[in-house]
DNA sequence: GATGAATGAGTGTTCATTCAT
DNA sequence: CATGAATGAACACTCATTCAT
């Protein structure tokens, strides 16, 4: 039985994985609408049920995905962080990771397009997500202290700040944008002069 | 004879309207996964027999009412449109139509959002949406040629004067930013600077 | 006005026929369970209503149907009828033809075989049918009487004088069985010996 | 382990089986045509959705119900099968077996004409039904080649050993055919006439 | 913990038929 | 007479979820 049960023990962190794993897969190839619970478990190589015995439902499978996916985002776009540069050597880093991080996983970004835009998005909790956005949030907060960059709702910053990498990552949206580091710090210009003072 | 046939043929566009219309209002209330074809017809007060008199199947339902929505907000934008004022005027009179115009439907906007990252995205022609804005482009490529705009790829242009719009129109990306006339002015200088030369 | 009906009474006659010729085409092509009114009425260039002109349901238009046939059928078993000849070479010739205007009419065939054992052949007045085959009937009544056939039950010599026929001409039954007259003749020997006292 | 992995697969052969017979009965009650899956479900006292766990679709339940039918009345014509008795009793044998059975499941029998007949005929393997039926095929065979039986064409030689059961067994077909001993036996001479030599 | 079987409720779609014109 | 529009009921099939094992 102990022998069993540490089969079992170790399966369980593979298993969360690969039913994560093929849950991303599965929006990614078929799309949110099609992808049912039964269709995971087949790609996951799990029984249907085995997917009810680490989340609550359907809803939570695919909330905890996100999460996951926005974690990881986060912790790739704070990659080499370092505050003690200027406030626009920062953001640009910001920039280069989260495109080259997109790029090299299109499918972790395409579920969170999805996801967000679907009635799913309000089952998250914000303060969820943002944690792991918090550093570069501070920079910007400091930057405004420091009258480097506009006095304007936070709103209205992180949409010329934060979006455009979002956008610009979308190939769908913008099929003529090649992501190279040239490319990115011309956008990168233009998003800095629209926030500095 | 002639008459006798003309009158018989008697599509009733009144359900055709009533069929969209609550097409619109399903997926804004319980969002693109879970509207289905048998919803929206007793939403529509109709037979699910008739919708597909009316559309080839549900994604020509959805595809056609993604495209009617994408019409009506292109004219929107386009309202009172003037190429002749100054560049950066035209500009802002688009935006201010924009959001004037998605804060009083939120429901067709949340429609095309949910919309365009399904899968059914792929299944429209982009040309059958993008000739509504079709102005608006012709704009910013003149701004480019009298060099008072920045001479970069469209798609980067289109990032910082188009989709900023949306984003801030999204309750749920920005609940901070309220649309009125200063605002809106504000988050256009951003986009502004961003922009020009 | 009365031009009007001159041109309806015409069209009439033509509709009614090319209501048929759809229903047979299809049931043929696509099966018994696949046929459906609209279908029909699709493929006989007519408006699914106007089937319920000429027939009171989709099972009186089947039904009709395959009376219809079954008359062309008899009638084409019979050309050339002729009883002054030995009961033999009638029976032969009636094989002949049989065999060959199946031959040449797969389609007919095919639509009498769904049909009769489909439920819908309990719909049938067998009486409606059997009056085309009255003839040849006749002809193996008078061969008992003459001590020519066996005086067996009727069941049984139809089981051995008709069927063979539309068992052979069945490709799917007997896919050997190339149809020629020297085939015919072969088969018909075994027929013969069986019946012949 | 081995133990209970092995114990968890425990699919209920038992509700195959009824969904089989009710997939035969419903076919004979109202016909192919009717028999829905959702009839046939309610028929057997199961979900639609449980069918669906033991065939892939309808199309599977009714060749795979077709098959197993075949290899009954295989089984059954095969009864007592002896090849060492003269070749006439042995066929005799089968012929008799044959009528009693059909005459006892007279849903079997009936379910197989409705399935040939349709267009679902094409979707099985000729070879799965035939290798039921192969002994009595090869006593044909040996018939030839002793020159007991004629040596023809095999379609032919079918249509007057075979096809005459099923076709006086048909109370539609021959409603005046009372299946007994002696009407049996006279019956067989006359297929018996047929292709001895 | 993990499973395949099981299911009622739902899916998108087509049906036979009727209706106003 | 002839029509296209309209429909409730049905179709084959899949869903998210639960259950006994």
């Amino acid at each position: 039985m102990f022998i069993y049960y540490r089969i079992v023990r170790y399966k369980d962190e593979h298993k969360k994985e690969s039913i994560i794993k093929a849950t991303i897969k599965l929006v990614n190839d078929i799309g949110f609408v099609s992808s049912s619970v039964s269709k995971i478990a087949k790609e996951a190589s799990v029984s249907p049920a085995t997917i009810y015995i680490y989340y609550k439902n359907k809803d939570d499978l695919l909330v905890s995905t996100y999460i996951e996916i926005k974690k990881k985002i986060g912790m790739a776009l704070l990659k080499d962080f370092d505050d003690t540069l200027p406030l626009k050597d920062t953001l640009l880093r910001s920039w280069k990771n989260g495109f080259f991080y997109i790029a090299e996983n299109p499918g972790l970004f395409q579920f969170t397009e999805q996801f967000s835009y679907s009635p799913y998005g309000e089952l998250v909790d914000k303060k969820d997500v943002e944690k792991y956005f918090e550093p570069i949030i501070k920079v910007l907060q400091t930057g405004i202290e420091q009258k480097i960059i506009k006095n304007v709702n936070f709103d209205i910053l992180t949409t010329f700040i934060f979006f455009p990498v979002m956008i610009l990552s979308n190939t769908r949206l913008c099929s003529n944008f090649e992501i190279n580091e040239d490319n990115i710090e011309t956008a990168f210009s233009l998003a800095w002069d629209a926030i500095k003072l």
